[in-house]
DNA sequence: ACAAAATATTTACGCGCGTAAAGTATGTAC
DNA sequence: GTACATACTTTACGCGCGTAAATATTTTGT
């Protein structure tokens, strides 16, 4: 089967008997080329297993045909996920994606965003870190790569944004808990690393003024990125020392709600919609494993497909040079009741 | 601060007063430089905010500094959790590690070899899908690139092998369980994809044996990676039809015993230690959100420090030119006892 | 102040490929 | 068979950088 190795195209070329710049064309897209050439480098690619260098090939290409894919935290399941679905869009698309991590470091955001310009990148889908992101780098970087924000909204920078509507999410569920039980309070960190996390107090806030309720804010202390830790400690003590005013709590997002639900647990706590049940507990995002918690949880869910379809759909166009004015398109949220509130 | 745009190197030695050849010196290791002739980049480079392209430099370069980490599924906190572990140590080495997953897909997962070789990796920390693995095609890729295996063996594959002791994990967690209550099943699914899982259910048989215990394997229907659905969904079939003999089940994995989790809250029977409570859990790998489950799940943890260190460990020293035969090291896991069993 | 050693510069080539221009072969239309 | 369009080959250059050799310039030691 395997001859000798084909070091480069060169070689290729030689022992395919097309030459090189015809197979380079062949490598950029098969049907360039004639049928009868078209079988011979793929009877040639078969028999030698030669496939070209992929950076040296981006090397020199005017337009190529990568997406860098960056998140905040690949060890957050919504992230994994939401990055996995850009991911197949793009190789839909005809992209070749590569996916980075943040891991949380702004510091190392900018790095990443700093390998990815080498990368010569068609076009670039970021979700930043947030508060801690290094703005000015950022902004740097839209300027000389088209660059699509998503998830998290940093004033009007790069092409578009393209999220979900933090604010639709927390009326939406803060309408739910008051139409079903006693109003809520809203769960949340103290310092929140993403600026979702404010929309969604201040979105609470306002919903339970709309439906003439008090609310109550619990700001639970905690950095970094543990935040079902977080959640648990901070439910811990916000038990211990009977600091909710009422028996249903929306928490800020699931990763806190699932701590939550771990400290009412250990404080033997039942939480649930059921008569026998002491509280209700609400999360938001619909985080992958929000399914299997103990009550399963009640959550308002990301629309994982439309917000990942939308904003590669609007890199896309952006890339094909579609000039469009800067935009915030932010989609709604499913409700997905279940059985902890 | 920033003046005109540097292009390249070449744009950049002009600007900083100083020859190519030596700021290219410069940037494979400042150090090499005289102290005089480092301020003077070090201060352009400052000024002029430029950074070589990696990717050129790496196309000519005989030894890169690259080194891939390839994980089957990056949606599984597990294999995030320690692509992360890798990665930090690959850069605490000095080298410059590249995530890629292969989103369960064989065929993805060979496309992602062919792209780490054009990458020119010093080596690359590779786990492998598992019985879906093209093997051919992971066997050339070891050929050409220095490979450790890590998490799931393939034969004598690559460098070396490290990953966790399965035959220990579930010899000891067996030994646990039947010394503080009744002997368990093991609940597994049919067709695992992961080789892990043949050794683990052959050491549950082995330890039942050992205790004089008769074992009960109990296995459910079920494809992909999808993996608490598949847990639960057995789950609710065998609790209905009463197939487990005995009160308390060992899963075969955290996530299986996740979704077994759900299944008995679901059916209203009662998990944990106590005396009133109907059925014993325990699953294996120390998942990151094994903690967070309620009751919280026993389990035995993968030493994540310990395989990640002696991966990345071994790996680096196999790039430094130490020659030493193939060998797997297997490490131990720890018991973690929390309420579920 | 001088020679020796260390470091820089100049020059030149290579990596693996894209791409453009000019010329040649192949295929299609009539 | 001629005319024309396609597709191919040849040639040549460029991308951004590594690297080697010869030469020139510092620095160091004494």
């Amino acid at each position: 089967m395997a001859e000798k190795k084909i070091r480069n195209m060169e070689e290729f070329s030689a022992v395919s008997g097309i030459s090189r710049p015809t197979v380079s064309k062949f490598f950029n897209n098969p049907e360039s080329v004639r049928q009868s050439t078209r079988d011979k480098i793929e009877a040639a690619v078969e028999k030698y297993d030669y496939r070209p260098n992929i950076f040296a090939m981006n090397q020199n290409r005017k337009l190529t045909k990568n997406v860098g894919i960056v998140v905040p935290l690949l060890t957050d399941p919504y992230f994994a996920e939401i990055a996995r679905n850009l991911e197949q869009r793009c190789i839909d698309a005809g992209y070749r994606p590569t996916l980075f991590s943040a891991h949380g470091d702004p510091a190392l955001e900018v790095e990443v965003l700093d390998n990815l310009r080498s990368m010569k990148p068609a076009g670039v889908l970021l979700a930043p870190l947030g508060r801690a992101s290094d703005r000015v780098a950022l902004e740097k970087f839209c300027d000389d790569v088209p660059t699509l924000i998503f998830d998290s909204s940093v004033d009007e920078l790069g092409l578009a944004f393209v999220g979900s509507d933090n604010f639709q999410f927390t009326s939406h569920i803060t309408d739910y808990l008051c139409r079903t039980g006693e109003p809520p309070c809203f769960f949340e960190m103290k310092t929140p690393a993403n600026p979702n996390a404010h929309r969604r107090r201040q979105a609470y806030l306002t919903a339970m003024e709309t439906f003439g309720h008090k609310p109550q804010v619990i700001s639970v202390e905690g950095e970094g990125w543990g935040f079902e830790e977080i959640g648990r400690l901070g439910g811990h003590d916000a038990l211990a020392n009977r600091r909710f005013d009422t028996n249903t709590i929306l928490c800020s997002n699931d990763r806190l709600a699932i701590g939550l639900l771990t400290a009412c647990y250990e404080r033997n706590v039942s939480v649930g919609r059921g008569p026998d049940c002491a509280i209700r507990v609400a999360g938001q995002d619909g985080h992958p494993h929000s399914r299997y918690t103990c009550p399963p949880l009640t959550t308002i869910s990301h629309d994982y497909d439309a917000v990942s379809k939308h904003a590669a759909d609007a890199l896309f166009e952006a890339i094909d040079g579609e000039v469009s004015p800067w935009k915030s398109t932010r989609i709604e949220g499913k409700l997905i009741l279940r059985d902890s509130a």
